[in-house]
DNA sequence: ACTCATCGTCGACGCGCGTCGACGACGACG
DNA sequence: CGTCGTCGTCGACGCGCGTCGACGATGAGT
């Protein structure tokens, strides 16, 4: 039922390609000619069809953004994510398939590829071993990553920095006074595959610790309120003492929290708490609310579909690894040591 | 450089109709041939072109899933819809494609439409005055929608029973004896357009409220931590002296529970409260964590694809509106009303 | 006056697929 | 043995667009 080319060459009275030239200014149009195209496709509010134009060997304007599957919602900034990439996608002219399957399932990705609907992938929540990126690699789609893998030579990347991450995190708790610090980290599903930004946290905390002076235990709590409470136990009776939370685990902190209320430890009188990647509304949900270091998911997906859309229209050819600086927001958790733990 | 149906027809040695035959089942195909077909295919891992096929005027098994612009990502739960969808489109057999402008640009809806590209639309976060019903009605294109506006006869819709969901809150409150409730809810932006689920509820909360015989104090905040705490004040030094709050406004009740806190009012001891359309995380957030009812946005998305695919394939006709039940669960902020307020 | 480049426009073709009409092979039936 | 219907396969065409080569019209240069 909508109109078609031919339909505006016609009441145009010019020829269809012309129109198309009118259209795409690959070739040199009068103005006259072009007034008159334009008044047609006005008037029969003509859009190219889309699948014209892909078969025909142009771009077909669409993006794939594929995360794993499973992960299903536990984290509270999914969205940020997807929302800015969507937004992103459609200030350059295109638009955001959202695919999504099971992370070891990647024929699925591998079907998406061939049929050939897409001009570029990202790919959301890359593991320290990814058999996406290999995947991809061999189809020659142009593809960027939010997130890296261990081996990342001649990627196309945006990631948060997580070394900064923690320095931030490290070094505001140590400007407070704090000397004794319990990292509440999670127990992974599959060390195998190893998750990025924990191993790189993780990683990245013996520095800032060691430079600021900081004794740092370490506690892997599964990723859930319960798994928090226990946490909170295992923080009670530490030997250390620690008189600060440095956390990286949403759902545990959850629970670590509950339990601290329970017990009647104030915060932050008492314990000072970081959260690290958190987002503002579970950051706000807390009493008090939560001193949060968090990398900035829109920045992060915004600069993934601009890198991508510059490769596509062969705007860019060197592979940008980018990283991305955390935002450390203080709210309420965050408090001065007591005076005996003072250096 | 992806294989096509020639290449699989030349390897086959049957002709390239033979080829679209046997994948689409549409004409019988003698067994031996098929199977020569399909091992062809599996050599060649042939995949149709996406573009092509939506040419050639099959499906072209894309459906878009569209939401209003601009409501930055506060909403906790927006991305369990997304992914419950894109989810359940892929079990169906189509790509989900993200849409986003701002809700008053329908023209961008417009252009999508004529595009050709998707097979039909999701339309989410429906107000009660929505443009986006009009112009998609007048596109024939298949779609459906999560909400609802109040005109909405012969349209498809899946929603949350807003009237359930005040009841099922109403009811808990009252069973636990409190009598005085404070309905937190929110200022709308533009009551012009007006908030469907807001609107829906307000007007739902009056009669199981006087069947439960409950007194109801209903204050209006801005949907912010700062809106949340004015609203504790209003709650504070109300001369109904409520003892529950019934809450439909997440980030002011964010600002509320600090608020009580630092006012050293007890959850659940001294007050009750249970939150309206909140996601699990954020409910766990808190201290103790929230009460909460809440439409099942998994359940709701994946409905709202599966009536949508049902009407592209022809295989259904009526226009089915479906109220999804809310689920209550029970967590710390609510508790039995002390003494002197039973009834 | 004639040549030659340049500009603006046109017609034709191909992208890969779905589908329609045709046609050969084959068994059933008279 | 001839006819008719069914099954399985084939070739051709069209979907709407991008793009290539061709061509007439113009203006500049000799």
């Amino acid at each position: 039922m909508p109109a078609t080319r031919d339909d505006v060459a016609r009441l145009a009275g010019v020829s269809s390609s012309t129109v198309s030239y009118a259209l795409s200014g690959r070739r040199t149009i009068s103005a006259a000619t072009r007034q008159r195209v334009e008044r047609a496709m006005a008037e029969l509010n003509y859009t190219p069809n889309a699948f014209a134009r892909g078969l025909a060997g142009a771009r077909g304007g669409i993006l794939a953004l594929h995360y794993p599957y499973g992960r299903r919602g536990v984290t509270s900034s999914e969205f940020e994510y997807v929302a800015a990439a969507t937004d992103r996608a459609r200030h350059r002219g295109y638009h955001l398939l959202l695919w999504s399957n099971p992370i070891d399932d990647v024929e699925g990705l591998g079907s998406l590829v061939s049929e050939g609907l897409v001009d570029g992938v990202i790919l959301m929540e890359l593991t320290a071993h990814d058999d996406r990126v290999a995947v991809l690699s061999r189809s020659r789609l142009p593809f960027t990553n939010i997130g890296r893998p261990d081996e990342a030579d001649g990627l196309w990347f945006v990631d948060a920095d997580y070394e900064a991450l923690v320095r931030v995190a490290v070094d505001h708790v140590a400007d407070l006074g704090h000397r004794r610090v319990f990292f509440l980290s999670q127990a992974v599903q599959s060390p195998e595959r190893g998750s990025g930004p924990l191993a790189r946290a993780t990683a990245a905390l013996a520095r800032p610790a060691r430079e600021r002076r900081l004794e740092v235990e370490t506690h892997l709590a599964e990723n859930s309120v319960p798994g928090g409470r226990e946490a909170f136990s295992a923080f009670d009776s530490s030997p250390l003492r620690p008189t600060a939370v440095i956390a990286f685990n949403e759902m545990a902190l959850a629970g670590f929290v509950q339990a601290a209320a329970t017990a009647g430890r104030l915060i932050p009188a008492d314990v000072t708490v970081v959260a690290l990647s958190i987002g503002d509304l579970a950051a706000e949900m807390t009493s008090p609310p939560l001193t949060t270091v968090t990398p900035p998911g829109a920045e992060i997906a915004a600069a993934a579909v601009d890198d991508l859309v510059d490769r596509i229209e062969g705007r860019r050819v060197e592979a940008p690894q980018v990283l991305v600086r955390p935002r450390l927001t203080v709210r309420g958790t965050s408090g001065t040591a007591s005076r005996g733990d003072r250096p």
